[in-house]
DNA sequence: CTTGAGCATAAACATATGTGAGTGCGGCTA
DNA sequence: TAGCCGCACTCACATATGTTTATGCTCAAG
């Protein structure tokens, strides 16, 4: 079990130092490993879960569809993300969340949760925390989509999105493993697959990045940073007592 | 003090029940309470607040500037709202917070937000589901903002803060006092003032609302609801054990 | 009463991005 | 090996929304 919850232990370590005894009652949160297929649905909007998905391997994203049938993605979750702890107090999904690859999935009861809530007010706020970051990103993503081109809106991304695979030990240098379709890419920036075939092209051609078939490769990481306005701070890296 | 904390206990015991000793602790929680008058920051972009601010009374918006200037609003914060809560963990703001109105705010120390997390766990929970409710917010306006038009967005903008102001006992059967200007409505759906105005004809011609000065009256709650793809179940308007 | 600031509104025009309808390639699968 | 499907990529054209500039209202300050 200790392998599997790594991720997540890697990524709130990063924030701030946990005790044996708060990694113990993490691992040990675990109540069963599911694996979920490339295109099947998670969670699905509607669902009251009893359990929280903490992803360990894969791809996943966070879903809405509106009625003309278009879609959008309000998230991008890669390995040691805890898919959707929100709903342990949410009670009831507001979205879907959708498998992009073959993912593996420990499953942590509401009840768990709620047990080290009560018992781990440190790791609590640890887990608090992450469902922060969470809404962090998600107030970038509005700014980026709000107010920056979509040139720079895609720049962002893929910085954020190398920062965290990196955080999780998912990058080989300079490149990642992305394996996320230009229409899916349309549906996080709320662009058209088009549109987002015309902006890869020109990040490429300015040689800011390389990116053939999965393989991102960031080839110009301080000019990278300059279009898509990225700084990464609100990720929260810094390790601080909280 | 008890009547100065009210609009949030308010919010949360719509969510689940509050016990005495929960609603003692969190009225005890202000050490302080500050005026900031309209057009003045309560928290800056890179701030590390060592208290988080509670919105008595007051509107108050969050926004991030990128470098041409332009402005994204990713809150809009009504009374009740608990601003900036997140510094408490996050500690760096990665945003600034600004009062549109004159406001008037509870100061919480983190410190005392620590000891509750300590002492109470259950408010806790109830203190992570607020965080966690602007989380499920932002999540909806990037829907809105990717793949609705325009109108749909205006119009979902309304219904959510017609029922958020509804919430706290601010609206006055179909209208609620909206001091926002044309310009900052246009900060918050990533939309130019010109097409604010166009838009806001727009649902003024379909009869769906009025709008003069401050004053914001519903006038087809279902119509509108239907233009702007509404449903409030990321609010968590239900009372649930939690 | 002026004056001026801030705001809503307007019209003409500009453009970033969307739409629709393809082509072609690589990799499964039969 | 043939056929098909998903996906990246193209082109021509459409349009939602942005930009610029200006007008007139309202209200507070003098």
């Amino acid at each position: 079990m200790t392998r599997m919850t790594n991720p997540l232990i890697l990524k709130l370590e990063q924030r701030d130092q946990l005790s044996d005894a708060e990694k113990r009652a993490l691992e040990n949160a675990v109540s069963r490993v599911r694996i979920v297929e490339a295109d099947e649905d998670i969670v699905r909007e509607g669902d009251r879960p009893s359990e929280s998905s903490l992803l360990l391997d894969g791809f996943a994203v966070r879903y809405k569809i509106v009625s003309n049938g278009r879609r959008q993605i309000s998230a991008i979750h890669v390995p040691g993300d805890f898919i959707d702890l929100h709903s342990f107090l949410l009670k009831t999904m507001d979205h879907g969340v959708l498998a992009l690859t073959t993912c593996r999935i420990a499953l942590v009861p509401h009840t768990t949760l709620e047990k080290i809530t009560d018992e781990f007010p440190h790791l609590t706020r640890m887990l608090w925390l992450n469902t922060l970051i969470d809404g962090a990103i998600h107030r970038e993503w509005l700014t980026a989509m709000g107010r920056l081109s979509a040139t720079a809106h895609m720049a962002h991304l893929i910085c954020e999105l190398y920062l965290r695979l990196k955080m999780v030990g998912r990058a080989e240098g300079d490149t990642v493993q992305l394996p996320i379709t230009q229409a899916e890419l349309g549906d996080t920036l709320g662009l058209s697959t088009v549109h987002v075939n015309r902006v890869l092209q020109e990040l490429r051609k300015e040689g800011l990045i390389r990116f053939q078939g999965e393989a991102l490769t960031i080839l110009d990481w301080e000019r990278l940073k300059k279009v898509g306005e990225f700084t990464s701070t609100y990720l929260s890296l810094q390790n601080e007592d909280r």
